[in-house]
DNA sequence: TCGCAAGAGTTACGAGCCATAACGCAAACA
DNA sequence: TGTTTGCGTTATGGCTCGTAACTCTTGCGA
């Protein structure tokens, strides 16, 4: 039963959260102090802690957040794509990473970048549902293309068989050892420009050209992985 | 002329600085604190005042460190190529770039993630004299494949006109626009791959698989930037 | 060789932050 | 309406940063 303190309190979390995300992209760091999200918010530090035990726990929850929010955008990426391109679902994705991870550099960067401060992630992070969700739609574009009978990345049995026993565990267990690789190639990729782009080491490109660019990368790497881009 | 103090004071920044890299790399952390950096040389934090005028400084330094250290490691590795294969370059200066990465991760998220803490880069990074060594070695591969004759890329003119105004300035100077595109194309899969696998994003991936994966990955790329890899 | 200036490193201090503890107070519930 | 639950406050101790004022050593120059 949801009873009303539990609805103010949630309301509270909620703006918590908001407000460290806040600080942290006004002052560009993923840096926080609990007195400034406070004195942001009309508080006192000590109140926050009926909320938070601690910095670890909140920069925990942003995570946990940041993974949900890139599971629903890429989730709704993948939706609305009509028909079964795998090339047309891959492009979508990539989009909608660099659309999450641009919209906010630093949350971007609390998840991917080096851990934060003194927050140590306890739980492993492969272990987090919202993280499988995010990293399942990554994979579903190659999952895609081997289900429509398309070309995943020519074979290269030796590397294969190199890591097959990363594919038992959540995120890639759905995949044989070739399309994990295929897959991991992919996200590399796009990762690289999006983190170059995100933490401002694209030599000043932004807009237009930024997207030319990016465009051509998902071009490229979905070639690389054998999705060959509908003749328009 | 070389003082004994101006000497002794050298050595001095020189461990200040080593300090700060491995209490950083101890506590898997870019945030670095004065005090702790005194303790561990049994000194008081004042002290170092008279070295770095503050943390900031300090940053400053070693990423100016890392960049030059960077660029002496892909100096090397290029160097260390005989002949003229622009493949052969590009796979040595790939491997280079990415064991300067994971021998210390913290040292590379402190110059490619997010601004630690409250450090704001005065002089805008691409200033940077080693910044630019670095990433001029970055680009000889690309360059090399065009002084050998070898196809860079399929040209996608559009991709090119868009950001041809970034040519001008000097990392990316002595390349055309289609060039500077194969290039960045390039950097942003491998440093993708290096970033993921630096922050521990990889599944778990390290050793030999990692190694692997990465090859095939360096093949990939230098196949669709237009090297071709010897036939053996 | 000696005196002195320059600089290294110290303690002392104020301000700020984290986190705990102990306290009032108001809102929710019976 | 009375009671309990829990929110948010002030108070406190221990930590950090950075400045200031001071001491002492060092090594340079006369």
């Amino acid at each position: 039963m949801t009873t009303r303190r539990a609805i103010t309190r949630a309301a509270t979390v909620e703006e918590i959260k908001r407000t460290a995300l806040t600080l942290m992209r006004e002052q560009g760091s993923t840096d926080l102090r609990f007195a400034d999200i406070a004195r942001a918010m009309s508080m006192t530090a000590p109140g926050l802690y009926r909320y938070f035990s601690g910095r670890d726990e909140l920069v925990a929850a942003l995570v946990e957040d940041a993974f949900v929010e890139l599971g629903d955008a890429l989730e709704l990426a993948v939706e609305s794509v009509d028909g079964e391109s795998a090339y047309e679902r891959l492009a979508a994705l990539c989009q909608a990473y660099r659309a999450w991870a641009t919209a906010d550099p630093t949350r971007f960067a609390v998840v991917f970048g080096l851990p934060v401060a003194g927050y140590v992630a306890k739980d492993e992070r492969g272990k987090s549902e919202a993280a499988e969700r995010a990293f399942g739609y990554l994979a579903s574009p190659v999952l895609g293309a081997v289900a429509a009978g398309e070309p995943v990345l020519p074979g290269q049995p030796e590397v294969a068989a190199a890591f097959a026993a990363v594919c038992d565990k959540p995120p890639l267990d759905r995949l044989t050892p070739p399309q994990a690789q295929a897959m991991l190639h992919a996200w590399a990729s796009l990762h690289g420009f999006v983190c170059l782009e995100a933490f401002g080491h694209l030599f000043g490109l932004a807009g237009p050209p930024a997207d030319a660019l990016f465009a051509s990368l998902v071009r490229a790497v979905a070639g690389y992985i054998g999705l060959r881009e509908p003749a328009a």
